[in-house]
DNA sequence: TTGAAAGCGATACCAA
DNA sequence: TTGGTATCGCTTTCAA
């Protein structure tokens, strides 16, 4: 609760001093130094982070626009981002949109603007260009993870290939009868997500002359139970079956085991299932997957925005992140 | 970008009732204040949070530390907590320990004291009574989701009733081979809970008059992997093997499910399992479980803390928030 | 109901 | 290397 005054009182010099002495600056006999530091810590002084925000005009804050926390993908790309910013020493004003609309103008009209923050790392979202104009005249470094955004650089995975590759898996196996779960156009979310994984589904089965069934081609929500539901519509239907699904991330996968075991089915035997995340879970559901990083792609996008706030020149380029093909025991040659 | 000073300027009013005005204070006419609003929206005006922060005293900001951001518990204690700060236009500071002990000293010393912060909340945490000194000596109200914490109110299930009710299910459909999957101590976690819940199944055997094999009380650290592996060695051993398990939370569940596929056992009807959260997956796996609502414990701690910050009297008693026996199909009598 | 002015607690410039 | 001091942008008495 001690004020800078009261350490530099204590140690005998002013709060200039204490200031640049205990921030690490140059110009500070080690001396001084040493004593500032342990006046400060005797007195458990820490500086107030608005009053040196307001003098300074850095907060050492970041702020996160998430969707919600309670999926996958988001929380291992926080934990990815807290790390960075741990290691910076820098805290994170986590921006939670969770899944309404208005709270979305909220979190833009009152909290981004307020200056709490020196950066923003947005996950998974659209902006209109009413919240571009906005970040743009914030003059933070902004940045988003999962999906690309007109006019923002993004680190992500390249959608339309990893579904394609998905895809072809599937078709090299020998399956021609295949259904994708893909993921609904959710308010406020980035739609190119699953649109670009939707073009590469379809650009595979094009590419393997395919015909594509538009029945066969539904919405899971990126959610188990609405996959398995939405799959356990599909196999209620009559008239032929699917005998594998390329789902547009793992949850969905999920749902879509669960489904086929619903109606009795065998997965691989009877119906193969692939993914997309290799999420925690998939090695205990034998889920095959095209697997991401996400902890890396937040950590690294992270990482971007420090450097910028450390004085290095912005990156304009988006990054691509790596994705990889991992067999298991869900996909196998049609029967 | 505009400043309170030129909001001021377009009104023709000083910066003292723009501020009162913006803020909904009494004491401005309707007219003033319908002004003021206007030249705010017009000129994009925010209060920055560092300004009014270190003139108010006040950040609006409450602090969340949590333990990691990746377990399903925690995602929903966050949106629960989330929820009420959106109501109440606080921001949220995530501090994650993501699992480092040192990283712990740094989210103590340097961010929660910075005063970033207007309240603390803290989940499944444990507090050295160093650790509790500061945060007295800070002034803050606190509290803590998840456990029983010494010295400090908390909201939480009952956790040696709840694994009491777990563990006389499975005695009440027959059981008494039975194997408890265990969380273990985790570093600065909450001991307390896998502690109650440990108790709790003794207590019930105890009581049904069975006695509790302890090379049946294995840990599964909370995770699925780990419960999966530490099932499968369970299994794996010669002699006798239950005919049931308890677990701690659903995840370990899950890895006793999928362990027994590993080895062939079909659930349930050559092992019954039964964990405690009714995980969104649980419903999927078929789990038998003890429903907690984590969001809502998250809602009722941010509600208390915001509640008291807006002058309500300190609640000092803790909230036991309710559970329910939720039977599926992961539970039978023993063949 | 409104305004003037004194802080809030640091930082950063300019001198010394 | 250090100190003095204006300054950051808002809130909050105290008067008017």
């Amino acid at each position: 609760m001690a004020g800078i005054e009261e350490v530099a009182r204590a140690t005998g010099v002013s709060t200039a001093t204490v200031s640049r002495a205990l921030r690490g600056l140059p110009n500070v006999s080690d001396k001084t130094r040493a004593a500032v530091r342990r006046a400060a810590d005797e007195l458990g002084y820490v500086a107030s982070s608005s009053a040196s925000g307001l003098a300074s005009g850095r907060t050492l804050a970041m702020g996160v626009v998430v969707p919600s926390v309670s999926r996958w993908f988001y929380t291992q790309v926080l934990e990815g981002v807290d790390a960075e910013l741990r290691g910076a020493s820098y805290d994170m004003i986590l921006f939670n949109l969770g899944g309404h609309r208005g709270d979305r103008e909220r979190v833009f009209h009152r909290s981004i603007l307020r200056k709490r923050t020196d950066a923003l790392l947005a996950l998974c979202l659209d902006f209109t260009p009413a919240e571009r104009e906005q970040l743009a005249t914030l003059g933070h470094p902004t940045i988003v993870v999962g999906g690309p955004v007109k006019g923002l650089r993004s680190v992500g995975i390249d959608e339309t290939s990893t579904a394609y590759t998905a895809t072809s898996h599937l078709i090299s196996l020998g399956h021609t009868d295949i259904a994708h779960l893909g993921g609904e156009d959710e308010e406020g979310l980035n739609s190119q997500v699953p649109i670009g994984r939707l073009h590469g589904f379809n650009d595979a089965m094009r590419d393997a002359g395919i015909v594509v069934r538009p029945e066969w081609v539904i919405p899971g929500g990126f959610s188990l139970p609405e996959s398995r539901a939405a799959m356990n519509r599909l196999l209620d239907r009559p008239g032929p079956r699917p005998t594998a699904v390329f789902a547009g991330s793992d949850e969905m996968a999920f749902g879509a085991i669960l489904a086929a075991g619903d109606h009795g089915l065998r997965v691989p035997e009877d119906l193969s299932v692939i993914g997309i995340d290799d999420h925690d879970y998939a090695a205990g559901f034998g889920l095959t997957t095209m697997a991401q990083d996400p902890f890396e792609q937040g950590a690294t996008a992270a990482r971007i925005l420090l450097d910028e706030l450390g004085g290095a020149e912005p990156r304009v380029s988006s990054v691509s992140s790596p994705v990889s093909l991992v067999v298991r025991s869900s996909t196998a040659p049609p029967r």
